[in-house]
RNA sequence: GCCCGGGUAGCUUAGCCUGGGUAGAGCGCCGGGCUGUGGACCCGGAGGUCCCGGGUUCAAAUCCCGGCCCGGGCCCCA
């Protein structure tokens, strides 16, 4: 039987420690997309099934949460937030001008089964540029998401892979749409064996010996080999020299601004509708990714609009808290004070009051406690870990003072309200 | 969907295999020691359908069967 205090399966409860950083890493990513100049976007956590449905690969579609409300319209929980941002942009932002640049932070729903850094609910921090069909869409995205991960001390590795090779190279040698997701789904799971099998048995030993080289051939390597290719690829080769180009200027471009990255001829992210330019992002200490996106030019078409270039990214809030919670990761905590009214009196509470407003004015947070025992009041700072007590009693009243506590060393002095601000901007300085 | 491991106080858990008396502990919480001076310490207290149901037995947290729930792995993803 379920707890009633038990959060459903795939959810969780973030408290006391753990929430601090949530806030934290949240607001840290804000600070970076926006000195990126990223603008925020919120969207529903509700959407109508089928624009999900549209886009997204079978696998997702399968894991949404999916119900009908009350007028039985057919409704999802968000399993991710492009879609949403690519319909927003056509309802309200498509007349601005391009490019635009998106960040946003939302929670997303998938059920799967859940274990170590899959939920049900997890948070994605994600960035999007739409209307930029060049390069520098890619680099800005992947460099504001760096410096993110490095201002918070995670250390990660960036893979890059092109769907459009294995795409126009299938082209090319008349290997169906279908037969080419399900290519690109081998390559995905590593199952380089079962992706050439399929191409020998259907379109001849050329073929499934083309893909194999593809599968491992180097970036640098990479215009040679579609060279040697010319005549098989016809048309389709100046496109492809064109992304190969690309790919390996992304590189270089990433790695002479000091990111960590490398061509992964293996990473397809076979499902949804991307189509050039991929990546993932691998966090030291963690097998799983803890972001992924890429090029999706067109999908603007897929849901009715005009053709728009868009390019974006994911990050996995919730894995990298794990990577943060091994590290040992904590949260600065500015200082705290706690104001103790002796005893319930109004004059007494009002002083408090007015204590507490008037340090809050200097950025100190400060709360009041109502509590006639010192002893209680002080044995429950110290628990809590504030480094200040401010005891206001019938004595201060009297005398117009406050009398301040340090809670580490023990000491206590005494003085006029009027100095109570000064003492702890003293302190902040010191 | 498949595979493994779990479910005993708010939390972490001992006990289960090898059946026996009132189910223990640590942490936390509350109170007192201490009516204007904390942390540490000492004393006391509250808090349990031992996941649920059935079976075996004089007797079940413990053994058997069924179910529910949670975590982790495969796969896939963030």
């Amino acid at each position: 039987m379920v707890k009633f205090t038990q959060p459903p399966r795939g959810t969780r409860d973030l408290v006391g420690e753990e929430a601090d950083l949530f806030i934290d890493l949240v607001g840290k990513f804000s600070e970076i997309a926006r000195l990126n100049d990223f603008k925020p976007i919120v969207t529903p956590t509700i959407e109508y099934f089928d624009l999900f449905a549209k886009k997204s690969g079978v696998e997702i579609v399968q894991s949404m949460y999916v119900f009908q409300d009350k007028a039985g319209r057919t409704i999802a929980l968000r399993p991710e937030v492009t879609a949403s941002v690519i319909r927003a942009y056509l309802r309200n932002l498509y007349k601005e001008p391009k490019p635009i640049n998106l960040f946003y932070i939302a929670q997303c729903f998938r059920y799967d089964e859940p274990q170590r850094g899959r939920y049900r609910e997890f948070w994605q921090l994600g960035l999007e540029i739409i209307g930029d069909e060049s390069m520098a869409a890619d680099i800005n995205i992947l460099h504001t998401a760096s410096e993110y991960l490095t201002y918070i001390g995670v250390k990660h590795l960036v893979q890059v892979g092109n769907v459009a090779f294995y795409r126009s190279f299938m082209d090319s040698m008349g290997v169906s749409g279908d037969d080419q997701d399900l290519v690109l789904h081998y390559i995905d799971k590593g199952l380089l064996n079962n992706a050439e099998k399929l191409v020998f048995e259907k379109y001849g030993e050329e073929a499934s010996k083309i893909l194999r080289e593809l599968y491992y051939v180097d970036i640098e390597r990479l215009s040679e080999f579609i060279n040697d290719y010319r005549n098989l690829l016809g048309d389709r080769c100046s496109k492809i020299a064109q992304e190969a180009e690309k790919t390996l200027s992304f590189t270089d471009a990433l790695r002479s601004i000091g990111i960590n990255v490398e061509y992964s001829p293996s990473l397809v992210r076979g499902l949804a509708y991307y189509t050039g330019l991929i990546y993932e992002v691998k966090a030291e200490g963690l097998d799983l990714s803890v972001g992924g996106g890429g090029r999706y030019d067109g999908l603007t078409e897929i849901y009715g609009g005009s053709f728009e270039y868009s390019t974006g990214i994911a990050l996995g809030l919730d894995r990298i808290m794990i990577v943060l919670k091994e590290k040992g990761y904590v949260v600065k905590t500015p200082l705290r004070v706690i104001i103790i009214a002796l005893g319930s009196s109004t004059e007494i509470y009002r002083a408090a009051i007015n204590a507490s407003r008037a340090l809050h004015s200097s950025g100190i947070i400060a709360s009041v406690l109502s509590e006639p025992r010192v002893s209680k009041a002080l044995s429950y700072a110290s628990r809590k870990g504030y480094l200040y007590a401010i005891i206001i009693g019938k004595k201060e009243i009297e005398t117009q003072s406050v009398t301040i506590k340090d809670l580490t060393k023990g000491e206590q002095t005494s003085l006029h309200v009027s100095g109570l601000v000064k003492y702890f901007k003293d302190a902040l300085s010191s």
